[in-house]
DNA sequence: TGATGCCTTACAGATTTCTGTAAGGTTTTG
DNA sequence: CAAAACCTTACAGAAATCTGTAAGGCATCA
């Protein structure tokens, strides 16, 4: 089993809970618990220096901003930041989240080793998980597949973009010119027309805000 | 210090981290817990009729859905169920609820006794205001006055009821027309438009796209 | 190869959004 | 009470959105 695990969670209570079961269901020697992710960041590079690296990071997605002025404020980041110290570190990612897009894009993405969701067996699972990692296995919680099988539409890169842009109030001109400027192409404001047009008939919106909202709604943009 | 406690908490990570400071901080001798609602519901009851009731009961605001049909879905039914068999039971709310608005309005219409805002230290504070609780005092959580001095722009129904519809896709004439037809005053589109037009810039939106996302990420939608 | 379908782009016109101005009404404040 | 501040409403014009048509490019397929 793993002997060196970093967590980090910024809530105390489920801090005390998972740290309470690594300790007593696997045994696992030294565990070093951070609220914040630039103290964990710290925490991986002061043992790197020490050439005594940790073996497994476990970590939230969110972390509540407060007083505490941070570099780093989400799990996603803090991920990111230690891949390019530590590329072997085996990665379990511990949050509410249960959108399998997103969950998805952890593994694809940031490479994630396991990913367990925070619920009823949250901790039974994080055991699980710990186990299968440790044995070079991936793990993600199996309600998540429940949630793959109700077909998900899924929104191709470029028109998310758009959505995103959409969403942050630039208007379509202004998009078009940024892809311009990008030399992104297709670029012009007809095609962006045209696209969220489709994506009105695709989600049943009416227009530009239904859409946009029926999207965040979805955890898409 | 009370002697019989209840704790409603879905999240297994976070219920064996309150468990435990339960047991070790406070020394409570009687400590259940559950993780759905209807079977805390049930607790009340079955101690009530052993005529050996629970003192206070700690739970959490929101409780996921899963496999188990249950009738009662949130804390704050289950508040407002269990009071009807035990009125005075104290209460501490444990959630990550930050909503100075929503907090206060439990403490109003719930009459619950702390509200404990999950965090960083948020057992710490929960040792806190159990103590206080069992005092016969109030508590809530300090972080929650300084979100309320962060003067949170809170909405009117009004305002709120416009953007709504806009997120869900109607025109501002469409918006009035409807207000016209419920008798509700003001209803031009001209006003609707000032309406929105401040609201860009109480919360720097750049057009209503930018409102409706803003406000939706923001939870106010 | 030619037909077909799909995508990009330009353009046009109707509608909607956004921003002003102005008038009239109500409330607040000194 | 009167001035000031605010709200509602109408209207107007510029900009943006939405929808359609049309032309050209590219890939697929029989």
């Amino acid at each position: 089993m793993f002997k060196k695990v970093l967590l980090a969670e910024d809530f105390q209570d489920t801090n005390l809970g998972i740290v309470d079961t690594l300790e007593n269901k696997l045994q696992i020697e030294k565990i070093q618990e951070e609220f914040y992710c630039d103290k964990a960041l710290n925490r991986i590079k002061q043992a790197l220096s020490k050439d005594d690296p940790f073996e497994l990071l476990i970590t939230d997605l969110h972390f509540k901003q407060d007083h505490v002025d941070c570099n780093i404020t989400s799990g996603v980041e803090l991920i990111q930041q230690i891949r390019k110290l530590q590329p072997d570190i085996k990665v379990i990612v511990n949050s509410m989240e249960d959108n399998p897009v997103k969950i998805n894009s952890l593994f694809k993405q940031e490479k994630i080793d396991g990913y367990v969701c925070k619920g009823r067996h949250g901790l039974d699972e994080l055991v699980k998980s710990t186990h299968e990692v440790y044995q070079n296995r991936t793990y993600f919680s199996p309600q998540i597949n429940l949630n793959v099988a109700n077909n998900i539409i899924e929104l191709e890169a470029f028109d998310l973009d758009i959505l995103k842009d959409l969403a942050n109030g630039l208007t379509k001109k202004e998009i078009s010119e940024k892809l311009k400027k990008q030399n992104i192409s297709p670029n012009s404001e007809s095609t962006i027309d045209k696209r969220v047009s489709r994506l009105f008939d695709e989600f049943g919106a009416k227009n530009t805000n239904h859409l946009v909202a029926k999207l965040i709604k979805l955890g898409k943009i």
